[in-house]
DNA sequence: TTTACTGCAAAGGGTTTGCAACATG
DNA sequence: CATGTTGCAAACCCTTTGCAGTAAA
């Protein structure tokens, strides 16, 4: 969630001891490739495809171990899969960890995903909305995701 | 989206008649394996996947058939495919088809998802939260999804 | 010195495509 | 009879898994 936030507060280091401390929760390390794929996820300003944080850790990672740790960031409450309307798998840390709600801006036509904020007083109305849905007996609600589902700036040209 | 709307006004004649000029406006035929595709969607009260809908249609249609006609009703503007958490494609009536705008309760657990409909006020503070959302320059919406995610009551037991 | 983690390669599994046969306008 | 459609099988591609080797506690 933008590079800047993290800049302006400081709180890079904070971030890692999160990470850690929410990895020994489960018993899991926080090894230079974990730490790689969250630096990865803290600099982008979006959601990224498995494919992108390959590409983004240093010596690139091997598939199956990015793969294995983005799952286990997962288990730990890291990270988070976003789910796009192509057939990529996209990962962003979560809200716990960067404090920003957010939603998304979805293409239709190349899948990108972008990330945006709501002004606080549309995000409570939204909550409030949310809360008032008639949900079946027996569903536990977590959390929800609100997307706006169109067409992206260079797809539209 | 719910039989017994289509029974109650007698509406499945229009709704294939829909159908029919729909795709003839891509020039594509109405065939009995489309049809048969249309039939399940309409009958289902929830997205099907894929999988679901082969074995939906009468004599089971091949993957191949039902991938390729799903995408034809897609472009066609009659379904719409429905991403949940899991790793299935779902599709569901286009709500131009069905004039019901609805959303989703998706299990995390399982996958499993089910429609809600928002009773219309809540609908509509929803509408307008989400059109005070600072989109970013170009993108253009063209629709929303808005989706509880949680546990559903089979996997909460 | 046990348990977690890595990396290579292969397998899974949902989806797509080539192609010959068929059906429809 | 030209074009759209079907069905089988194979290919595709993202993701997962087996397994032997490595590293951290």
């Amino acid at each position: 969630m933008q590079i800047y936030s993290w800049y302006r507060a400081g709180v890079v280091d904070d971030l890692h001891a999160l990470v850690e401390a929410r990895l020994r929760r489960v018993e899991q390390r926080y090894t230079p490739g974990r730490r790689a794929l969250v630096d990865a996820l803290a600099e982008a300003d979006r959601p990224l495809t498995t494919a992108e944080l390959m590409a983004a850790t240093g010596p690139r990672l091997p598939q199956s171990t990015t793969y294995r740790n983005l799952s286990v960031l997962e288990q730990a409450g890291v990270a988070r899969i976003v789910f796009g309307t192509d057939e990529y798998s996209r990962f962003e840390l979560s809200e716990e960890l960067t404090g920003r709600h957010h939603h998304h801006l979805v293409c239709l036509s190349c899948g990108a995903v972008e990330d945006v904020e709501a002004p606080s007083p549309v995000e409570q109305s939204l909550a409030e909305a949310m809360r008032k849905l008639p949900i079946s007996t027996g569903f536990r609600p977590e959390t929800h995701r609100l997307d706006l589902i169109g067409t992206c700036a260079t797809c539209a040209r």
